[in-house]
This record gives C-alpha cells, sequence and structure tokens, in this order.
DNA sequence: GTGATAAGTGAGCAG
DNA sequence: CTGCTCACTTATCAC
C-alpha cells in the first residue's frame, strides 16, 4: 500500500490548479501526527483547495481509523490469550488442589486406622476411655 | 444496502445491449443460492455478456464473503463467550475445593487434638502404648 | 474531533 | 470454487 500522500493522488479534479501547490509536502506520517491546528497551518500553506483539504481531512480520519481498527484487534486478541492463560493456570490450581486434597484426605485415613487400632488395645486391656476422649469418624470418602 | 442485483446495476457499459436480456430474473438470495452450474444456466438464459457474468460472479463471492466475515465473528464471540464461561465454572469449582480442603484439615486437627489428649490420658494412667500403634502428626498447616 | 467497535470488502491461504 | 481469517474501510455511537 502506498504511504506517501500526495497532493495530486488527492483530487485529480484539481489537477488543473496544482501548479501553485508544493507537492509531496505531507506525508501520511505527518498526517496523523500534526493536531489540527498544525495540519490547518500546514494545508494552507500549501495552497490547497476547500475540496483537497476536505480530501486531506477525510485522509487522516482513514488513517486514524486505521490505526484504531488494528488496537481493537489487539486489544481483542490479548484479551483472548488472557482468558486462555487464565484457563490454563486454573487447571494447574484445580490439580494442585485435589492432590492436597487426596494426600490429607489419606492423612485423615491414616489416623482413623491408628485410633480404630488404639481402641482396640484399649478394650484388650480393658481400659475405659473416657467419653469426652471419644472421637467418631465420620464417613470414609 | 441495495438488496436485489438486476442486470443493470451490473455493468453500465453493456446496457446498449440490455434489450435481450430478461431483467431482475436473480436477485442477492438466489445468486448465493444456486450452485454454480444452476447459476450459469441462468445466467445464460438471461443472455448476459461475458462481462456481466464476471461482475454476477464476483458480486456472488462478495455475498459469500459477507457471510463468512459474519460466521467468522460469530464463532470469535462464541469462543470467547466459551472461555468466560469456563473461567466462572473454574472459579466456582476452586471455591469448593478450598472450603473442602479447608473442612478437612479442620477434620485432621479435631482428630489431632482427641489423639493427644488420649495419648496424655495414657501417660497419667502409666499405659504404655505400643510404638506400632503410635502415631506422628505432620507439621500443623 | 477522537477513539472504539460492528459490519462489510478484498487479499490470500488451505482444502 | 469454497470457507476462513486478516487488514482495511466505512458507518455509528459515545465522549
Amino acid at each position: 500500500m502506498q504511504n506517501l500522500t500526495t497532493v495530486e493522488d488527492i483530487d485529480h479534479r484539481t489537477e488543473s490548479s496544482s501548479s501553485r501547490m508544493r507537492r509531496k509536502s505531507i506525508n501520511d506520517d505527518e498526517l496523523i501526527r500534526f493536531s489540527v491546528r498544525e495540519l490547518n497551518c500546514h494545508l494552507k500553506m500549501c495552497g490547497l483547495s476547500r475540496a483537497e483539504i476536505t480530501k486531506m481531512k477525510q485522509r487522516r480520519r482513514t488513517l486514524k481509523n486505521r490505526g484504531y481498527a488494528a488496537s481493537c484487534r489487539n486489544k481483542r486478541m490479548e484479551h483472548n490469550d488472557e482468558l486462555q492463560q487464565d484457563k490454563n493456570d486454573t487447571f494447574i490450581e484445580i490439580t494442585k488442589l485435589k492432590e492436597e486434597n487426596k494426600k490429607i484426605q489419606e492423612d485423615i485415613d491414616n489416623i482413623r486406622e491408628k485410633y480404630e487400632e488404639l481402641k482396640h488395645f484399649a478394650q484388650q486391656q480393658n481400659i475405659s476411655i473416657p467419653k469426652e476422649l471419644e472421637f467418631h469418624f465420620e464417613a470414609e470418602v
């Protein structure tokens, strides 16, 4: 795509009056970067007609829109990547939590077993365990 | 946007020969729906010139592209919603797992307490607990 | 006027 | 040719 906007690109119907213009005075880069005030100043100095100025303004708008569209696409892609990353992260976290959970559950099972053995031992020794020291396990998972 | 494609829209340079055409014979809807074979048949029956047929084909392509673009955008949005939903779902699951985890950890703490009390009781009663019935808690979280 | 976004268009790739 | 996707343009909306 062409990157220079010269007055002769702008409005061929006024080509006949182009002899009084300074050509290639503003490129696309400047056309975007200049403030409205600076731009108006430049366009006047170039001696552009009203129609040519309108075309230039439109070109400026189009160039800016191109940039907006790009940042819009970019934003969308970044947002998407972010969600995707979240998904990966949470998968890892869930896996970790499940493992931890499982490990703790195993701990409980071990303790329960020991406790049962201990109770059994007490029975054998005819030791009565005070009520307040009793512990009742819930149903195992 | 206009929704009918008539031959006179297609190529004004051949307007002079349009007397032998049947006008408004194909609308955009048909232009998309017809198979290539059907379309060629229709275009011939309408007596379109080669240039007109090319224009019609291009119009068909454009209309199809319009649809493709729409489905592409749609797909992207659905994918995005899906990721967003995943995010919500996993947030719920993680919350649940953390709660469960906490609950189990509390259970362990309770058991640990009871166990310690039991050991203390045994000491008071001068009951020695066999080594194989000992249980060593890991460092508390 | 500026920035953002939805829809439409054309280029170009893949099948 | 068909379908898809990217970059760009245009129309529109909100500020």
